[in-house]
DNA sequence: TCATCACTTCACTACTTGTTCAAGTGTTCA
DNA sequence: TGAACACTTGAACAAGTAGTGAAGTGATGA
C-alpha cells in the first residue's frame, strides 16, 4: 500500500467555502491508532464469532475450536490477533488455556454493532436511535 | 484466504470440561457479517481519522482531501468504502457533494473506541466503565 | 523422565485491500 | 453549448493478512 498524491487539485475550499470551521486535526494520533487497531481485529468474522463465544464465558482453545468447527493453530493465530488489541486475555489452567474478553468495553462494542447490524437488515438510517434499543 | 484444517486433534472437549455450557451458535450469522463489515470499515486510520472529521460536520471531498494532504482520487475511494458499510451518507450541494456521518450509532463508535484508546495508553484493563467518559 | 496433551509459533501460499493514475460522469457558469 | 470544476470509477500493483501443516513449548500424569 503506498501513499502520496496529495492535492492533486483541491481549489474548491479556498474558494466557495473557504472556511466552515477549522476542521483541525485535533484528534489525538496515537488513539485514533489504537482504535483503528481494535476494529480492525474485530472486522472479521471468525474472529468476531469467537469473541461473541468468549462473552459467553471463558473457554479454552480447543473448546472454541471444536465449536467453530475449525483448527486448533487457526483459532490459535486468530485469538493471537485479538490478544495484540486487547481484546482477550488468557490465564492457565492446568493443561488448558483459557480465554475470556479482555474487558466489558470490549463486549459492549461486540453487542452494540450485533445490536445495531440486527437493526438494520438492509439499510442503515439518520435514526437518532440510543444505544441498548434492541 | 482458505479454509478448513478442522479439528485437527481437539480432544479435550470431550474430557476434561466435557460441558461447561451449550456454548451454541446463537448469534445471528448474518448481523456478524454485517458487523465485521463495520468494523473493518472503521479499522483503518485515514479512514477513522475522515470519520473523526466528518463527526464536525458536513464536508466536501475536496475539503477532506485538503485537510488530510491527500488526493482527491484517494478520499473519494476512503469514503466509497466508508458508504458501502453505511457509515457516512452523502447529499449533492450544487457542484459539491457533501459527506455526513450516516447516524448517531457510527459517531458512538468512533467517539467510544478514541475514548477508550485514549484511556489506555498501553494496555488494556479490567475497566468496568460506563461509556459516554470523557 | 518420558509420553501425551494442549496449545503456540514458524514459514509459506493464497487472497484481500489500499493507493494511485487515467479516464469518465454530473453540475454550474459564461 | 462548451469549458471548468468536483468528484467517481476502473485497473493495476504493492503490501498486508488469514489459513495451514509442521515443528516447538510447557504442563501433567504414569
Amino acid at each position: 500500500m503506498k501513499k502520496k498524491d496529495a492535492l492533486e487539485s483541491a481549489e474548491c475550499a479556498t474558494r466557495d467555502h473557504a472556511s466552515r470551521s477549522p476542521r483541525s486535526p485535533q484528534v489525538n494520533e496515537d488513539a485514533l491508532e489504537r482504535a483503528a487497531g481494535l476494529f480492525r481485529a474485530l472486522g472479521d468474522v471468525p474472529r468476531l464469532r469467537l469473541l461473541a463465544l468468549l462473552a459467553q464465558g471463558e473457554a479454552c482453545v480447543t473448546e472454541l475450536a471444536a465449536d467453530q468447527g475449525e483448527g486448533l493453530s487457526t483459532v490459535s493465530q486468530r485469538l493471537r490477533v485479538l490478544r495484540s488489541e486487547k481484546t482477550v486475555s488468557r490465564r492457565r489452567d492446568g493443561k488448558h488455556i483459557l480465554y475470556r474478553l479482555a474487558d466489558q468495553h470490549v463486549a459492549d462494542l461486540v453487542f452494540n454493532a450485533l445490536a445495531h447490524a440486527s437493526e438494520q437488515p438492509h439499510r442503515a438510517a439518520q435514526s437518532s436511535r440510543k444505544r441498548g434499543t434492541s
